[in-house]
RNA sequence: GCGGGUGUGGCGGAACUGGUAGACGCGCUGGAUUCAAAAUCCAGUUCCCUUACGGGAGUGUGGGUUCGAUUCCCUCCACCCGCACCA
């Protein structure tokens, strides 16, 4: 009997060191094996490593580990996604250049990696920073503009008058520059774009093909994508006399059908005409200049309160010269969709419903319900406020009359193009992706702009362009554009004196295409070579948070089918499996005057309250909330790995809730969690090493011999449960199958034998858990080698087979007992087994059976009344 | 506003394709061990009524389908994520 602890700040060291010496987790690459990428998004060097970093990174290693022991050669690398607003923001307010603070972070959160253990392949180690990473894409994207790929636009950005600099929607709160406080406006600038709705129908009918995605991911980029069939169609302008106006106005609409119930055209504030009309109307310029304080996020625009106003001029029907229809200028209208005009009909779309009785438009009901008596529906509908969207039969309207929405959008769109006003379209809500950024900490876009050339290339044995170390941030803006020399050059085409593209890419550029970096990380004349790209690619699990369900996920799908089209490489889907992780939150506290207090300034009181550990004054207690510095809920990993170790950690970490959902830090669960390694070490130490080998089942006890099938039944489960990424369920069972062994009476024939099998059985089952106790535990049972190289055992069905049965009984759907019987028992034996049961007899009282339901193996439902 | 998700004991959660709701853990209560504590071990623990036997209620709300619903359908509520320049 040994009472000594288990001592993880020997043991963990200890195995981190024998794995790196023998380069447990370098992948081979040779082909001898299947290949297994297993990718967790890489972090941005924030500085310190935070619970969410340890819940991603701890997930990917139990797939790595659990995908290696299956026998397959695994690629699991690490980097550092180092470009990025935050280094920018340390410059500014702390005058240390973006670049030293971006690679001290990243020393230091290497640091912190250690101690966790992970599996990581360290050799592969990229970070996007450097020119090494950055050069490659530069020369991607000139693949791009020649391939057509990427063009040049006019867009507009947040622009903050104050510090005169375009600013991130994240720097604007409520429509202000977050440190100016000013309301923002929009600016438009010439950007750079990449075709992304080239592919719009590809990645759209692809997401069919990502089986190992969550549905939830798959609908969200679904409805991201946003396709839509409509029209475009013009309405003719009457323009007062005297005036150059455009004689016709476009618009876009998916519901081509209700045009009779038409009763306004709006139009963008963003839209030419808009600007055109502002020249001759202060009023009109006053509000758009309103409507453009809202910022350019989606989110403001369509929270802010919907307003219009009216431009005066009149708009005639396609199909009928005397429907004349006010033109207004609407803060709801977007640019970027459709045409940036459109024509409202209240009785059929909320929005314009809420439009048409906030300016007194009239509401003209075109579409009714099938069974509706017509007229008695649009008297209704034309005197409320709520639209009908449903499907119907369309009335008034003309010579779609009688016809089903569907039937009546396309003769709509039939007589459109007859009449060559318009024609039928199919529209995305996806917009292309505008990869221009005006700020310093990024790749710099390798373009040179020449006053007789235009945009010219740079070419590529000038490339790769790198950043100027020597720039100041003592002013907001660009430092790249005031650099004094460094955008200054002679045109590559002409060799007149031109200027650098100051512009860097956006940081999802960097994302889209490192996994297939790290396919050949150190290869530095092409970004990776294709056959090595081939050998690895896809990604065969992924893993990150939801917060990245559209954007980086879509740009990463459109990215590599970009690359594809270039000759890059020879796929088009980069993530084969997707998994997406909750978030790690953790209760919060308040000091009676409501200033936030961390964790470690609370405790509890005799009486069991919270209290401030400082002067005992009360706290109190909020909801569990996602960590964050402000308030102050965040618990340091870095803290709790010296306390309990990085087993415990893991362990609280994947047995507290589901992979998927959100999960609460607490301190009762880590604790938890490192008693239970306690009791695993116990477990160890106390069994015989010299067992022998395990004899026959018949020749052993009942109950040995069910240890034996308990540890076949704990592999099965365990390893269900861990190729469905039900990690608290995996832990469960290990957790069940280990109290089994401890319920064990050593005295029984066969037990040694049994227990020595469970135990060291236990060990491999939970490895890719907790990688570090169970290396310790094999070693110490007599283990050969590592446990990490070990292959994963193996169950025999034919102990899992069980003689009898319990079956639930119930009377009326109500359960009234149970019944054990023989596995292959039939439905007779199992009625009649139910029904002598007292419970079941004493509900039957002066009541006349109807029927008896028995599904073998689980019920028997006895009907009466 | 739009799109997506989640909701089960005091707490985190489990429940395969509609079939014993609460596995496993945390916490709590009682007991053993100890001079004492920690650690450990044993027992109990959804709520209500009952000494007990047993009965009733119960998976966010309200309704529906079914012999049977946490699971399927509809309504409503709360919270979380995303909304294209945060990563």
């Amino acid at each position: 009997m040994s009472d000594a602890r288990y001592n993880f700040k020997e043991v963990e060291p200890r195995w981190q060191r024998a794995w790196t010496d023998k380069k447990t987790f370098v992948s081979s690459g040779d082909g001898s094996k299947p290949k297994y990428f297993v990718l967790e998004m890489f972090p941005y060097p924030s500085g310190r490593l935070h619970m969410g970093h340890v819940r991603n990174y701890t997930l990917g290693d139990v797939v790595a580990r659990f995908r290696k022991s299956q026998g397959c050669d695994v690629l699991h690398p690490m980097g550092w996604d180092s470009f990025g607003l935050p280094a920018e923001n340390a410059a500014l307010e702390r005058g240390v250049h973006p670049g030293t603070w971006t690679r001290e972070n990243i020393a230091d959160m290497r640091e912190q990696f250690g101690p966790l253990g992970l599996s990581l392949d360290w050799s592969r180690e990229i970070s996007t920073c450097e020119p090494e990473y950055y050069r490659h894409e530069q020369k991607m994207f000139l693949d791009f503009v020649k391939a057509g790929l990427a063009y040049r636009k006019e867009s507009w950005v947040n622009w903050d008058p104050v510090e005169n600099t375009v600013l991130a929607n994240e720097q604007v709160v409520d429509g202000k520059g977050w440190r100016s406080g000013v309301a923002v406006e929009r600016r438009k600038l010439n950007q750079w774009f990449l075709k992304i709705t080239d592919y719009a129908e590809d990645l759209l009918a692809a997401i069919e093909t990502l089986d190992r995605w969550p549905d939830k991911v798959r609908l969200m980029q679904h409805n991201w994508i946003g396709r839509s069939e409509g029209a475009r169609l013009d309405w003719a302008v009457l323009k007062p006399e005297g005036t150059e106006l455009p004689d016709k106005l476009e618009v876009f609409t998916t519901r081509p059908d209700t045009l009779f119930g038409a009763s306004f055209c709006a139009i963008s504030p963003n839209h030419p005409l808009a600007a055109e009309l502002s020249e001759s109307n202060p009023a009109l310029a006053d509000f758009v200049t309103d409507c453009n304080r809202l910022g350019t996020s989606e989110e403001a625009i369509e929270k802010a309160e919907k307003k219009g106003f009216d431009t005066g001029l009149t708009a005639q029907h396609p199909f009928d010269s005397d429907f004349e229809v006010p033109v207004y200028v609407a803060n709801f209208v977007l640019m970027d969709y459709g045409t940036g005009a459109i024509f409202g009909c209240p009785a059929h779309d909320q929005r314009d419903m809420d439009f048409a009785r906030k300016y007194n438009l009239p509401v003209i009901c075109v579409v009714a319900p099938k069974d509706a008596d017509p007229v008695a529906f649009a008297t209704e509908l034309e005197a409320g406020t709520e639209a009908f969207t449903g499907d119907g039969v369309a009335v008034k309207s003309e010579f779609m009359n009688g016809m089903t929405v569907d039937d009546a959008k396309r003769a709509a769109i039939k007589k459109i193009e007859t009449a060559k006003s318009g024609e039928g379209v199919v529209q995305y809500r996806l917009r292309d992706w505008g990869v221009s950024r005006q700020r310093y900490w990024g790749c710099p876009v390798p373009i040179i702009h020449c006053d007789a050339c235009g945009a010219v290339p740079v070419p590529d044995s000038d490339l790769p362009v790198t950043l100027p170390d020597d720039v100041t941030f003592d002013q907001p803006g660009n430092p790249l554009a005031r650099h004094p020399t460094w955008k200054l050059v002679s045109c590559p085409s002409c060799g007149k004196d031109a200027e650098r593209e100051t512009d860097t890419f956006d940081t999802f550029f960097e994302s889209s295409w490192y996994f297939a970096r790290f396919c050949d990380p150190k290869n530095d004349t092409l970004g990776f070579d294709k056959a090595e790209a081939n050998k690895w690619l896809p990604v065969d699990q992924y893993i990150g948070g939801v917060e990245h369900a559209v954007l980086h996920l879509l740009y990463a799908r459109f990215f590599t089918r970009a690359l594809q089209t270039c000759g890059y490489l020879d796929i088009a889907e980069p993530f084969d499996g997707l998994f997406t992780q909750g978030m790690v939150g953790h209760e919060t506290y308040k000091n009676s005057d409501g200033a936030w207090l961390s964790p470690d300034q609370v405790t509890q009181s005799e009486s069991g309250d919270a209290i401030n550990s400082e002067d005992g004054t009360p706290v109190v207690v909020g909801r569990s909330e996602k960590m964050s510095k402000s308030k102050k809920n965040t618990v340091d990993p870095a803290h709790i790995i010296g306390t309990y170790g990085a087993d415990a950690a893991r362990l609280f970490m994947l047995s507290d809730s589901p992979p998927e959902r959100d999960m609460e830090w607490t301190d009762s669960g880590i604790e938890g969690a490192w008693r239970y390694l306690n009791r695993l070490w116990r477990m160890v130490v106390e069994t015989p090493t010299d067992a022998g080998s395990l004899p026959a089942l018949d020749t052993m006890d009942v109950a040995a011999a069910g240890i034996v099938k308990a540890a076949h039944k704990a592999i099965a489960h365990v390893t269900e449960a861990l190729e469905t990424f039900r990690y608290n369920a995996a832990v469960a069972h290990i957790r069940e199958f280990t109290n089994a062994i401890g319920e064990l009476n050593p005295d029984l024939v066969g037990a040694a034998p049994a227990r020595r099998f469970a135990v060291e059985t236990l060990a491999r089952l939970a490895n890719p858990l907790i990688p570090h106790i169970t290396e310790e535990m094999w070693a110490t049972l007599g283990g050969n080698g590592l446990l990490a190289d070990q292959a994963w055992p193996k169950h025999d069905p034919a102990l899992l087979v069980e003689d009898s049965v319990t079956l639930a009984v119930q009377v009326n759907g109500k359960m009234r007992g149970t019944i054990e019987v023989a596995a292959e028992a039939d439905k007779e034996t199992c009625e009649a087994t139910a029904l002598a049961l007292p419970t079941v007899q004493a509900q039957m009282d002066g009541k006349q059976v109807r029927k008896v339901i028995v599904i073998p193996g689980k019920i028997v439902n006895v009907v009466v009344g």
